[in-house]
DNA sequence: CATGAATGAGCTTTCATTCAT
DNA sequence: AATGAATGAAAGCTCATTCAT
């Protein structure tokens, strides 16, 4: 349903789109369904909010729920990270990027929205997954699993069980209420570590909130 | 929220309120929110599937907030645990009826049904937080502590930490839409067990989905 | 449909009804058609307000059309009125009776209500008309009629017209939204005695606003 | 509110509004508001009289009471009348037009309707007030005032009153649920005129209904 | 006789979507 | 291609009235 508008250059007959209309719908969309839900997000407003009218949000995407799948798309993670040597620290660089990213303006709202529609507009989930979930995972996974090829791990290390903690242990916090703290990427990575790393002696303080 | 009456001997003026009414209601508005979210629950069909009609719903609770709200409250955790002796054990028992209880048929819908409507109708996370977190947490934190005093955890054990990455390893994995293994419970236990306690000998491997 | 009820002092069998719960029950009706005109006057609210519940105000009246018309006949106004030996001085006395009586508290709006409801419920205005209007202009005519029998008045002198002017120029006053000034009763006699009265020097001096 | 549009020589973008729609809807809308009262007035069935749907009526006009304020501005009274050269014979022209385009239809409906609503939508009566009394007095008050300035009236001439007394008798004949005479004008402005006017030999006969 | 419960219809307002220009 | 207008279908909430105790 995205037009590939943007790529030829030769002239098509009639008004060409404006390709900055496009991301504005988008983000305003993204922006929406952050805030209110995808319910609640509307297309009217949606159109208003990216200085458009109705017919030519439709003109682009065949309905809301396309819509939002599409501004959904735009979530996409791929943020690089490049290795500081030691597994864990590689870990707590990564955590501390996705607490700013994914979970620092909206995050969780854009997640609930999505959670909440997986019976009433399952594109929403599924997408979300594929653009946001699994790479965020893969990310973490490769670090450990190259920590493993070196030797670094315990055997019985489960890196899956790690990676879905990591990760969790974000969502937990935030359904807390509470404000998350400076510390808590740190924080974390530490006691995964320690649970799934060769024993080396450790010198490191954790302390609490 | 209004007592189900069954108190008294007998004899109250007026006529009596039917009490499987109230039950009815609830657990249709619970479906609804569940299945379809806060924003789609309608207090027609939350009436119409409770088989009665929209004042009688309306007579019991004041507004669509007040019903939602009153609904989640019906998932109060209460369940207690009785001791194994051994707190990596009773972590086990305790998550495993979490993921029976919380996570089994709709939970994460509830979930992302009441994140997604933090701004919009925050009574709904508020309660849901007083209701449904904290005491899943607290039960957690119980059994780590006594832990922490019988001296099985090591001095810098950051039980929050801990407790926050058992509880949150289940919403990561709800997202992967991945089924949940059998074995969950207890791989998430090791790893974090692993992570916070005195180091003994341990002797059991761990295996990937 | 006004029961009589309170009359009869043989033992009815049954529990007796409270006389006061019918003032009750009419002092409420007729302050919320007043204030809130008869469409929006509630049985419910009607009831709450009464201290009494729904059924026993139907038990009374058997429908809101009949409440409210029991409600109206309470205004039935007959005030007595000595005469003061003059005709103009008994009209100012009349007026600045109904100025405080008929227009002070809500009078204006329940004329309304009352005129509003023409189509819908007929029954009102009928009643307001029998027990409020005519009694009034009755009041008014009659002073007049008597002046006329003893000769003060021009023999061309418009008694109707006279009495609805005297009593309109309140309602149209009430209209222009301004304050009503203490001396308007006697402004308008002033001014309506000398277009019916035979035409002796008078002194006074009238003032505007 | 929103002008028709019947300005600039023709294309606007998007599809033209149709122009007989505004005033369909604002005719049936004032006949609601008349012959049922606001509160009974109902946007579905002023769409539906209109012959259109209830969001083309909200696209025009953003609520209920905005309709019927817009509704209510449609009476704006505008009526110029050349003058006679004699300031009775001028009132009573003026008069018998207002008897006939105020008061005939269901002038007083409207009023009533206006009234009741003072506490809970006074938005109406103030534009009531503006649109529809204030114009009408001051038509009134001007013939009066040259009346004044010619040396027609008597120096204690109170033309608040006399203005007040015109218009208020028709609202208390309408009160009364008598047909009004055809006559009623004259009879007024005679009555009135007598009060205030220098005295001059008059030679008319009154007579009563 | 009075109570609290229940009903069915109705209200204002909003939304996703399509049409006409 | 983009606009403004129109639509039909809900949704939340309230009311006058009746029922059952």
């Amino acid at each position: 349903m995205i037009p590939a508008a943007e790529t030829t250059g030769s002239a098509r007959p009639g008004r060409p789109r404006d390709p900055g209309v496009n991301k504005a719908i988008l983000k305003a969309a993204l922006r929406q369904l952050a805030h209110d839900g995808y319910a609640r997000m509307s297309m009217d407003a949606v159109a208003s909010e990216a200085g458009v009218t109705k017919p030519t949000v439709y003109r682009r995407w065949s309905s809301k729920a396309d819509l939002a799948t599409a501004a959904l798309a735009e979530l996409q993670g791929d943020e690089r990270h490049s290795s500081t040597g030691s597994a864990a620290s590689d870990l707590r660089v990564i955590l501390s990027s996705l607490q700013r990213t994914l979970f620092r303006p909206d995050g969780l709202a854009i997640i609930g929205a999505v959670m909440v529609e997986e019976r009433h507009t399952p594109e929403l989930i599924t997408l979300f997954r594929e653009r946001v979930v699994h790479p965020r995972r893969a990310i973490l996974r490769q670090v450990l699993e190259e920590a493993e090829a070196r030797g670094d791990l315990r055997p019985d290390a489960d890196i899956d069980a790690a990676v879905t903690m990591l990760i969790g242990s974000f969502y937990a916090h935030c359904l807390t209420g509470d404000k998350m703290p400076r510390t808590w990427a740190r924080r974390i990575v530490d006691t995964v570590w320690n649970g799934i790393a060769k024993m080396a002696p450790r010198r490191r303080a954790a302390r609490r909130a």
